[in-house]
This record gives structure tokens, C-alpha cells and sequence, in this order.
DNA sequence: ACAGCCATGTAACTCGTTACATGATTAC
DNA sequence: GTAATCATGTAACGAGTTACATGGCTGT
């Protein structure tokens, strides 16, 4: 019956069931910014209040509707909807999308000089997107210990810190190499 | 006046300078297959056509048609686009959509075992994807010296391993995490 | 002869974005 | 009063996908 939704509806579902809490699309918006945006995208405005009308058609949600706001919570159906999702559908493989090393792929026409410019960059916003992660792990920290609340959101922010570990290292690897590269000429 | 192209086009724009050969369409879709989809996204042979088409309506390639094949090989002009787009363009910073990563994030509504499950499903596709890109590194190891037509290529495909690396020791450390958890019941 | 690969392209569609529009509430 | 934040939604568009259609060439 229920033909593929979109992952991202699932991973807003997702989101709506980490707590109890109810939301508005305004807040849920804000929840994915600290969160999904880090391993998934943090869908735009507009594309949270039409995945949010979808959940409630599919009533994979519960709504509270006020006078200008309407907060909706995921309710057991959406929770058996994600269940068969993780059950049935196959993992799928990471994509990433790294204009870094696309940019790195195509130095020859460039120079040396530039790409590591452009690393050193990369650089500068690696680190401030790695404290960004810090802190958000640190706040799961309250609840992060085994059948605790936090405890798969914490999982994923170390996965997370891991991997801006390694982008910092393979920068700073690529950013030696040319360094001795330019002291050749 | 050039109103700004997809990044995609840059990226197969990118893939023909690597080397002077001038390629069909499909050849050009395979060389993506086993270099771009690493840290792009190789994109659909219909994106293919219709980005090469749009990069000759700019020059940037210039064209033999055959018969019924058509070859396309980057020109000066396409050249200079891509170092324009590498000087004046921000960095740009990666984009990650992780589906292992989403599904342990709401791991809460399944279970350790069916998250454990999961990681290694993902750990068996990691050592796929990763065999095929170190075959890649073999290959470009003909000519990956400073200098060398290999150069870059070499050291995004070094960038990429070092990514598979990381995810492995993530989804090993998480596996053993999880574990420990279950073994608590 | 048939399978599989080489080669190109169109059509329909979905996802997701930006731009636009509106209006309430809160803080200074 | 006016700026920022909270809150919701529509419209237009672009990127990228799958499905479909066609046909030559090569090996068995």
C-alpha cells in the first residue's frame, strides 16, 4: 500500500521520535539543524511542511492544531512504519558529495599554490563544523549511556567526530604533499 | 554572462581534462563509474548526454562527430571555465547523506540486534567499495609523482581510502558498542 | 539467432531548492 | 516603532532519476 517514501521523510519521522515532545514544523526545522544536517541534509523550510503534511495524510503522526501553529508527534503507527523501513529496506551506501577533493581532482589545471588555498579553507570550516559537533555531543552527554535516550544520537555524533578526524587528517596529508610538490620547482 | 552551471558539469568538465583523449558519452560515464562516484555521484547516461550538450553549446569541448557516435574533448576555453569556477567559487563544503548513520540514529524504535545487523551489512559493501577503489590507487600509481598526469587523482583516491578507513573503524567501534549493550540484558 | 555491450537520446517524474508572501509575538 | 524571531505556506524552477525507445556491432 504504502508506496517508497522518500528518506527523508522517514528521517524527519525519525527525528519526530528521539522524545515524547511535540513540534512544529518551525522547531522540528531547528532540530534537524543540530542533528541530521550532519550525516543526512537539514531540509529546507518548505520542504518540512510539505513532509509533515505527508506524515500526517499517511497518519504516521498525531496533530494539535492551534490558532496559527500546528505541532504534530509521531504515534505507533509511525513507529511500526519506521520499524518495517529499517527492517525491509537495504542500507544503502554512503554519498557523499566532497567538492574539496573534486576541486583536488582537477588541480593540474589549476596550480599547487591554489589547491592548497583551497584546502586551508576547507581547513578553517572543518573546525568550526567539528565544534559545532562537539557541542551537540557533549549535550547528549546527559543521557548517552546504554538504553538511555540519547544513547543511539550520542553513537552517531561520535561517528560524526570520527569522520571530521579523518577529513582533517587527509587535508592536512594532501596540504604536506603539495607543500613539497611547490618546493620542487 | 556564464550563469552558474551545476557543479556536475564542472565535475564531467574536470573528468575529460584529466588527459587529452577525446571520449564518447559512454566512455565518459564509465571513467566517472570508477572515479567521481567515490566522492561525487556518477551521474544517470542521460545526465551525461545532456550536460555534455549543454558544455558544447558554451565551447567548453570541442566535438568529432562520427557516424553515431559523437567524441568530446575539453578545449582551452573549458579549461579556463574551470580555473575561473576553482578561483572565484567558495569551497563549497561536503555533503554527506549517511544511510547507516540515519537508520542507528533512530535505532531506539528497533533494536541493538537489528542495528548490529545493519552495521555489518555496511561494513561488507565498505570492503567492496573499498577493494575497487585501491584497485583504482594501483592503477594510477603508473604516474602518481609530483608532476605526473596522475598527480591529483592520486591523492583524492589516498583521501578517499583514508574516508573508508574511518567508516570502518566507526562501524567497528559501534558494532562493539552495541554489543556490550545487549550482552547488559 | 541471440546475448551482451556500445551508443544516444526523449519523456515523465520526484526531490529539493530559492523566492515570495503573510502575519503574530517578543525584545529593545 | 521597528527589528528579530516564530510560524506557515505557495510557486517556479533546476538537478537528477528511471523508464522507454532505438539501433549498431561483436562474439558464440
Amino acid at each position: 500500500m504504502s508506496q517508497p517514501l522518500p528518506v527523508t521523510a522517514f528521517a524527519l519521522l525519525g527525528l519526530l521520535t528521539l522524545d515524547d515532545a511535540s513540534l512544529t514544523g518551525y522547531e522540528l526545522k531547528q532540530r534537524a539543524d543540530v542533528t541530521m544536517r550532519f550525516y543526512w541534509t537539514s531540509p529546507a523550510m518548505s520542504q518540512i511542511y510539505s513532509e509533515l503534511a505527508r506524515l500526517r495524510r499517511l497518519e504516521y503522526v498525531d496533530t494539535d492544531d492551534h490558532d496559527l501553529t500546528t505541532r504534530y508527534r509521531a504515534n505507533e503507527a509511525g513507529r511500526e512504519a519506521l520499524r518495517t523501513w529499517l527492517a525491509e529496506q537495504p542500507v544503502g551506501f554512503p554519498v557523499l558529495k566532497h567538492a574539496p577533493a573534486l576541486r583536488l581532482m582537477i588541480g593540474r589545471v589549476s596550480s599547487a599554490r591554489e589547491m592548497r588555498a583551497m584546502l586551508a579553507d576547507y581547513l578553517a570550516e572543518l573546525a568550526i563544523a567539528r565544534a559545532d559537533l562537539q557541542s551537540v555531543r557533549t549535550e547528549l552527554g546527559a543521557a548517552d549511556g546504554p538504553g538511555e535516550v540519547f544513547r543511539y544520537p550520542a553513537l552517531v555524533a561520535d561517528w560524526g567526530l570520527t569522520f571530521f578526524d579523518a577529513e582533517e587528517a587527509s587535508a592536512r596529508r594532501t596540504l604536506a604533499a603539495l607543500a613539497a610538490d611547490e618546493a620542487l620547482d
